[in-house]
DNA sequence: CGGAGCCGATTGGTCGGGCCACTGGGCGGT
DNA sequence: ACCGCCCAGTGGCCCGACCAATCGGCTCCG
């Protein structure tokens, strides 16, 4: 008769659904401390260890922030905070499902050029164009690529929508990013991306949302159509 | 001059990383089963409770799978197993937030249903409308939206991108839709639901990409517009 | 009086060991 | 040949201790 905590499931991930209603149910506000893993502990009637295993695995979803000496923190719940582990997903991807990831991005990143288009500000078109002079300003892979990732950053933060900014980061992880382009640039393609990059700074400056769209799409579908046929 | 171990970071954090470059770097395989808890601290130069804490971290994030009694195991890395926790993230988001995954869930919904209408097998399609006519034929919510569901999953398993269809589970995750139906339902908006639902039918009949993208694009605005005016 | 530096309580991080619960394969009985 | 029991192996959980970073207050010096 005592059923207050049913047994359903392991008692760490009983522990992990806990917080997590804690903190969708409102009791637990963004950026508010936590009691000590000890108290924390000794409320849901666990150990302390399968309480760290709990708050650890918060902790990579993004949710929870242990600050060593200080204390367990609710992170701001923003959307960067959260998609990190979209990473994660795209490091350990291949083959097919890096082409299913590029799809997506295509979808993602084609939005987020249209959203721009309508709403970009002269300072954020001017960044956008920085980006765009400093690769055509070297022929430093690394540097090209660095510029490539901010040039899209910078589009996709124009849009205004944060979570897909985030998104769109998780997809472009550094590794995902380096191990397309390892090989991409050895068939000299740099003056194209630059070429397609134009097109869109181009369309964003005429405010023309559907030319944005397809200017992105179409730069993605580059990189996908290369990926497709060299079938990594 | 000893780098085996860069004490970058904390024990656990570092035991995550050689755990996932275990697997990126390719020398663990889908499916495959790790050595023991014991023995991994061992290699890793760990106690068991940190190495406990790393594994449990990759479990959440779908990576590996811990079977009780027989071992540790490592997915089939598939999207399925990794967006698992975009749930989470659709969960725990609020307000300006949730909107904003309405707006990348247009986007993906879109793409999807345009790819499906190209792509789409007449067992599929049949499919697709079974669950519509489902939805006509009850007035209980709950069998309404657990309909609604199954038909959008339908049209994104047509478009054949698995990862796109586990993304657009972890957007559509049942608190997430849940919330935004309660109170949603009250204005009775069956019907125009249903009739929405008719159209990107129709273009996928008609296998009409654009028809299809603008129909399930408009379909998921109308629900945005809603969440946007009501500023949950 | 004010600021710099020390100090200790608090709190997360790590460790080692012990016990329990489940799995699976081998062994013995039928 | 088949079935069922048994037990070694393995993950799940707990305990208690100690280490290390933090942070606030206190002291001491200028």
């Amino acid at each position: 008769m005592e059923r207050s905590t049913p047994p359903r499931g392991t008692v760490t991930q009983r522990a992990i659904e806990q917080l997590k209603s804690l903190i969708s149910e409102g009791h637990l506000e963004p950026g508010q401390r936590l009691p000590t893993e000890r108290d924390l502990a000794v409320r849901l009637g666990i150990s302390r260890s399968s309480m760290r295993e709990a708050i650890r695995a918060l902790t990579v979803l993004g949710v929870l922030e242990a600050r060593h000496g200080s204390g367990i923190y609710v992170t701001r719940l923003q959307a960067a905070d959260l998609l990190e582990t979209l990473g994660v997903v795209a490091d350990l991807s291949r083959g097919p499902q890096l082409i299913e990831l590029m799809e997506i991005r295509r979808a993602l990143e084609a939005t987020a050029a249209a959203i721009a288009a309508a709403r970009i500000s002269p300072e954020q078109l001017a960044e956008v164009e920085t980006h765009l002079d400093a690769m055509y300003a070297t022929e430093d892979p690394g540097e090209i690529l660095a510029h490539d990732l901010a040039f899209h950053r910078a589009v996709a933060v124009a849009g205004g929508n944060g979570t897909l900014v985030a998104i769109l980061d998780g997809l472009s992880s550094r590794t995902f990013r380096a191990r397309v382009w390892r090989g991409y640039q050895e068939e000299g393609v740099f003056d194209r991306t630059r070429h397609e990059h134009r097109r869109i700074l181009d369309a964003l400056r005429a405010r023309d949302p559907e030319a944005a769209r397809a200017a992105a799409a179409a730069h993605v579908g580059e990189v996908e159509s290369w990926l497709r046929a060299r079938q990594t």
